[in-house]
DNA sequence: GTCAACATACCAACTAGTCGGTATGTAGCC
DNA sequence: GGCTACATACCGACTAGTTGGTATGTTGAC
């Protein structure tokens, strides 16, 4: 990590300095005092603070997406049963030593941007809704077994990341980790109650 | 509004300041032009910039609690029903001209601040589960009508305002305030399927 | 006259972004 | 292999403008 390229360490260093900070409290020398580069080399890969922090989303992306695709939630032969790991998985990460730490950086990044820089609203709403419809598949395959027919998979993707969203600001609101957990555990408990329906008819 | 003193004109226009340019982004003399006051008098009632954001959180609690108080969802008879009707209206309050107008001061302003300034994000805290706690007796009495004695009146009333946020912040980050909407349907959904439970058996 | 409520002028620190420069390639020609 | 030509990656001093905050008025009510 400390041996890779400018941009790299820029753009890892960014993730946790803007979770930690926000976006415009996190000045161009923050970031290269974190990422242990220059200035010069910032503004070499990148044309503007503004450019940096749709790249960061991007980044963004790029990290998480690993983690979700090795992620055992994926085991379970059920769909629904896939859909409640996954929230069970989301629970589970979110025990670091700070809740800088499980949250995330789109959703940090996507509040105090989305009415002055289209651009990085743009980035993080893609990133946010990309993971999202990952779920769609098992979520509608779950909504299917259960006879759901009036509710719509992408909706309920959406929901889901919304609900995480929303438990990461009242942790934050609350200085309270816990809080975030039983957000995960109403969630669950939702789902649970749409997909069992029809095992009970 | 425009003939109130200088303290109010500031907390009242850095409200929708805030909300759309975040908190960081935000400089004082932002606030004193929107507010149509010098720095002098910005100064004069406020010590610092800090200090007018604990100031603008509790303004946040002022002038929503009175919103809240007298909405028409505390007319049914029945407490779920009326919390049904919480959630309905705080639905049918999505539809500001911007997103911006409908959403959260509070849970913006400690999405940036919560690791940095304990004060602002203690302030913000305190309006969002100030807030939530109105919901408690409500959901205590509906959940208890419904046997439901395994979940906590305060946990969902928490979740509730959980849901709100992330429903801002997906609403930002899709650009679309119709998601939020569609977020307030699945709330509503899971309440229902909680409280219905006994009326059921 | 005193005091709160402002207004105006100002400052030191910090900001994003620039610019001339260096170090290390690497491609192609002979 | 040795040479030129050019590209990439990075450095750090610099600047023009902005920032939060201060110092010193002024004004009007009591």
């Amino acid at each position: 990590m400390t041996n890779a390229n400018a941009r790299t360490k820029l753009l890892d260093a960014a993730i946790n300095v803007i979770r930690a900070q926000g976006y415009a409290a996190t000045s161009v020398d923050d970031l290269c005092r974190a990422a242990g580069v220059t200035k010069g080399a910032f503004f070499h890969h990148f044309a503007s603070k503004n450019e940096m922090a749709v790249a960061v989303a991007d980044h963004w992306t790029t990290t998480t997406v690993p983690l979700f695709e090795g992620a055992p939630y994926h085991q379970p032969t059920d769909p629904a049963e896939r859909v409640l790991a996954y929230v069970a998985f989301r629970k589970a990460i979110m025990t670091g030593p700070t809740i800088r730490d499980f949250t995330c950086l789109a959703g940090t990044l996507v509040q105090e941007t989305y009415d002055t820089h289209p651009d990085i609203r743009d980035a993080c709403g893609a990133s946010i809704v990309g993971h999202a419809e990952t779920l769609i598949p098992d979520i509608q395959a779950a909504l299917d077994a259960a006879g759901q027919s009036g509710i719509s998979a992408r909706s309920l993707a959406i929901f889901t990341q919304s609900t995480l969203q929303g438990a990461f600001v009242l942790a934050k609101a609350t200085n309270d980790p816990g809080v975030a957990a039983d957000c995960c555990d109403h969630l669950a408990r939702y789902l649970e109650l749409i997909f069992v329906s029809q095992q009970a008819a």
